[in-house]
RNA sequence: GCCCAGUUGGCGGAAUUGGUAGACGCGCUGGUCUCAAACACCAGUGAGAAAUCGUGCCGGUUCGACUCCGGCACUGGGUACCA
């Protein structure tokens, strides 16, 4: 009887979901264990196979800690606000929570279908009015808070009103703007990046090359009344702490240069004939005798003070040119240098020289103070700028190799000062330093530290999102209470913009407060929700808490999370954020929402064309193509196997296809192929489904592990999963007697009681060992090839004893749950292997008494000699040196030395 | 430009601390079974006739380098006038 994983694979789902195996309880006398995956925004177009291969790998790792004796956390949701459902709707009308409903019903059903361990019970839906409702509760949190300097963490906005002068003597309209300069959630004129075809504001990641991520459509700076998060006040704290994560490096070094922590001085110059000054930021206070102008950026705010009548024109030009100038442009214009004189100077602080100022839009308004001292000849910008208007560029820093400062300036940190009067002679980290104390002791500025990292905007002017729990009472914004959440997301006729550009929610009838005021119209950003859902896993159905205490407590944070890198600067970023306030509030216990963070690697999908012979429709192999003029196609992925297509399914693929004709080699039609992205137009979709229906799906579980690392990214080729498929079968069959045995019963399992022998222990153990340290580490692809050779190794020893095939059962679990299952319940147990204890390694059946020593002359391997292991290294040497292929290889020579590493190696250097 | 990751057979990929390069699987070749095919099973498979040569390229350290060091090239990803 061959394995039937259809029957079996559907069999053990239903089990799972009737005895709610997967179910975990927020006590236990277990150690906890909690492992997430990043949840999915649930699109139209369904799972292909390159989304489970997260979820694969922390699926075997949950099942794998279950069997250690872990209460494992491991649930599944929905990041169910988004895009796709509001631009389907704005199309055809349908609510976008009707779309989304369909859509997650459709992940569900492929979900099941794969096996995973999910605790289905604390399944969370980020567009789910309980769900949302906390979310708005957070808002209010970050609302009702600012950002203590001195305790360095968030506190209640309340302890902020004494140490505001005159506060009590305002109006509550000054009252309100004010408290706004210092909430955590905060109203304010913003530059954003504003897209006209969505109609929205746009997140700095959400834009890429100046379009919009999503759709591709052109992005403008505007300025807008905006809700933001004060994620600079974490920026320190956001840096410094990824040293304590166990995150990869190249994520971490993304957030590093995200956050873009600069460390320098700001430094104030006079303007000559005006009571004026101007600051600026730099780094290199020890260029300061190499300036020589100083560049504002269109938007800085002496602008027009400073300008001459003479040039007020050109300036006045210049400006309203940079601000018109869309975020595309500006990209694509990097390397175009404009600017303009102003007509002013400032002094220099120490020579007393003139020095011009300019504008520039190489210097950014939202970046330091927006403007910067220019030292050509030692920074490449300003060298540009100083080329491109003949402006003169003096020299401070000797470099010890030779420079031409005619070509480039010369930015390293590294030389000798010059001409800069206190600081010649010095070393340029030495002349930092002094630099700085001088400043400082003039009182002309002082050491600063600059972020790159900006204010998150929080305000969408979209539907499909959650209300911004606000009202304007007299136009001053305040927030719910708690016992009035949620604030519904209302109906509305239409879910574009206004006709006057107001967000869809302005279309909500009787939208308003108390039948008074009126609600914020714009919604929260598509990262709000999943900023906390870890959290509320851990009591999904609280209807009092976002989560209770003793959940939160006992849970603590996630384990081990796994989700894509594409996530680095956005949802990572924003999770941490928000885990770090609401440890400020003293609301949950952690710092940081994961300890270990696992990146798997994009599945790229592989298209398949065949070649068309000019307009005919005959196609030709391709190994022959090149004889002929051809048009390569597109043909589904699903008709071709192992680069030959199925003829006959190719004619039944298209009509026009049916009387196609075809050019063969060795009688076949071979398809040339490309890694391209998976997707419908490339006929190279792959589903899991038609995978699972095909193989099983401990089979595609086994295979998706087994294609390589998990972090890297690799295209999608089914070619081998017969392997794979072989693989289990074999598995299989060491439970039951093959076909051509005597034994054959309806039942043909067959396993014997009898004890092991020595080499079936050794085999056994040794796969324990393997696989404890690849699961640990996380080498999926390598656990695969142990079971292999595991299995390999008893089919050939012919071992069917239940001492070591029940072990075996149990380590193969975590990757063939179905399988495994069933195999155990042969073996005569009743209930699920997935709390079975996983086999204890016992390190006595590897222990070796010999190894077959590699003989190598001059490190280059010439013969393979077996020795004791408890010879010693003078012993071996001797017995090395009596064997004929010694002499043979030393041709009549006498070795200069004889090196003998025990357990690997002879080598003897001639 | 800067930062990160990578480069090993026809292909996906293995190789504790430097110690037998190519595990495991696919594909391919030959064979057994079969009227035949499929399945299955057995054998072979880095290149080369061989000596030898082989882990992107050049150099170094070492008895010994895919692994360590210096330089370079290429591929993928991130980021970009951040002073």
């Amino acid at each position: 009887m061959e394995y039937n994983f259809r029957e079996v694979e559907k069999k053990w789902q239903q089990y799972w979901k009737e005895n709610k195996t997967f179910r975990t309880e927020n006590k236990s006398s277990k150690p906890k264990y909690y492992v997430l995956d990043m949840f999915p925004y649930p699109s139209g177009a369904g799972l292909h196979v390159g989304h489970p291969l997260g979820y694969i790998a922390s699926d075997i790792f949950a099942r794998y800690k279950r069997l250690k004796g872990f209460n494992v956390l491991h649930p599944m949701g929905y990041d169910s606000f988004g895009l796709p459902a509001e631009q389907y709707a704005i199309q055809t009308g349908q609510h976008p929570e009707i779309t989304t409903k369909t859509n997650i019903a459709r992940y569900r059903e492929q979900l099941d279908k794969i096996g995973f361990s999910f605790d289905w019970d604390r399944e969370v839906r980020t567009s789910n009015p309980d769900y949302y409702k906390w979310t708005q509760w957070i808002f209010i949190q970050l609302f009702n808070s600012w950002y203590n300097p001195e305790t360095d963490k968030a506190e209640n906005i309340s302890t902020l009103i004494p140490k505001l002068n005159g506060f009590k003597s305002l109006s509550e309209k000054e009252q309100s703007d004010l408290l706004l300069d210092y909430r955590l959630a905060f109203l304010s004129d913003t530059m954003v990046n504003w897209c006209p075809q969505l109609g929205t504001v746009l997140a700095n990641e959400e834009v890429k090359d100046g379009v919009s991520e999503r759709g591709g459509y052109p992005v403008e700076r505007k300025l807008m009344k905006q809700w933001s998060l004060r994620i600079t006040a974490y920026a320190d704290r956001l840096l410094k702490d990824l040293d304590g994560i166990d995150w990869t490096e190249s994520i971490k070094e993304a957030q590093r240069n995200w956050i873009g922590k600069s460390e320098g001085t700001s430094f104030k110059f006079q303007i000559s004939d005006f009571k004026f000054q101007i600051e600026v930021f730099t780094t290199r206070p020890d260029t300061i005798f190499g300036v020589s102008f100083v560049t504002l950026a269109p938007e800085h705010e002496l602008v027009e003070k400073l300008t001459t009548s003479e040039n007020k024109k050109v300036v006045e030009e210049y400006v309203t040119a940079a601000k018109n100038r869309s975020e595309r442009e500006r990209q694509a214009d990097v390397k175009k240098i404009t600017g303009v004189f102003t007509g002013s100077y400032v002094e220099h602080p120490f020579t007393g020289k003139q020095i011009p100022i300019w504008i520039g839009d190489y210097v950014l308004a939202g970046y330091g103070t927006g403007a910067v001292m220019a030292v050509p000849a030692h920074d490449t910008r300003d060298f540009a700028f100083a080329t491109h208007f003949g402006l003169e560029k003096p020299i401070v820093i000797l470099p010890s190799v030779d420079w031409d400062f005619a070509e480039n300036s010369y930015d390293e940190k590294l030389g000798k000062l010059v001409n800069s009067d206190f600081l010649n002679g010095l070393e340029v980290k030495e002349a930092i330093k002094k630099a700085i104390s001088v400043i400082e002791e003039k009182d002309l500025g002082k050491g600063k530290t600059n972020f790159r990292l900006r204010d998150a905007i929080f305000g969408r002017q979209r539907y499909w999102g959650e209300p911004i729990p606000v009202y304007y009472e007299n136009g001053i914004p305040k927030v719910l209470n708690e016992n009035e959440l949620p604030l519904l997301l209302p109906e509305v006729d239409k879910y574009l913009p206004t006709e006057t550009g107001e967000p869809p929610l302005a279309r909500a009838k009787d939208f308003k407060k108390d039948n008074k005021w009126e609600y914020e119209y714009s919604t929260m950003p598509g990262w709000a929700g999943s900023s906390w859902y870890f959290l509320r896993y851990m009591d999904a159905h609280n209807e009092k808490e976002f989560a209770s205490k003793e959940a939160i407590d006992y849970w603590q944070n996630v384990d081990l999370y796994i989700g894509g890198a594409e996530h680095a600067t956005g949802h990572l970023l924003y999770v941490r954020f928000w885990t770090k306030f609401l440890n400020d509030l003293g609301l949950i216990p952690v710092i940081e929402p994961a300890k270990k963070l696992i990146n798997q690697g994009m599945i790229q999908g592989v298209s398949s064309y065949v070649y068309r012979i000019g307009n005919s429709n005959k196609y030709v192999s391709l190994g022959l193509r090149k004889e002929y003029d051809t048009t390569p196609l597109h043909v589904d992925v699903n008709i071709v196997t192992n680069n030959v297509l199925d003829i006959e399914a190719f004619k039944n693929w298209r009509e026009d296809n049916a009387n196609a004709e075809f050019i063969l080699e060795d009688g076949k039609y071979i398809c040339g192929s490309e890694a391209e992205k998976m997707s419908k137009s490339k006929w190279n979709v792959v589903s899991p489904d038609l995978m699972v229906e095909q193989h099983g799906a401990d089979c595609l579980r086994i295979y998706e592990m087994f294609l390589g690392p998990l972090e890297l990214s690799k295209p999608w080729n089914t070619n081998g999963i017969t392997g794979v498929s072989n693989f289990i079968r074999k598995l299989w069959r060491l439970y039951h007697t093959c076909s051509n045995n005597q034994q054959l019963t309806t039942n043909n399992f067959f396993v014997s009681n009898e004890p092991a022998t020595k080499p079936e222990l050794k085999v056994l153990h040794k796969t324990i060992k393997k696989i404890i340290s690849d699961i640990e580490g996380f080498s999926f692809n390598t656990s695969v090839s142990n079971f292999m050779i595991c299995v390999n190794e008893l089919t050939e020893l012919k071992c069917n004893k239940r001492e070591i095939l029940e072990p075996l059962a149990i380590i193969i679990a975590p990757y063939a749950p179905h399988l495994a299952e069933e195999l155990w319940l042969q073996l005569g147990h009743n209930e699920s292997i997935t709390y079975a204890t996983f086999p204890e390694l016992k390190e006595e059946y590897l222990i070796e008494s010999a190894f077959n020593y590699p003989v190598s002359f001059n490190g280059k391997t010439r013969f393979f000699h077996e020795y004791d292991l408890f010879l010693t290294k003078e012993q071996l040497e001797k017995e090395v040196m009596t064997l004929e292929q010694t002499q043979k290889y030393l041709e009549g020579k006498t070795p200069k030395k004889i090196i003998i590493v025990h357990n690997k190696i002879v080598n003897i250097v001639i």
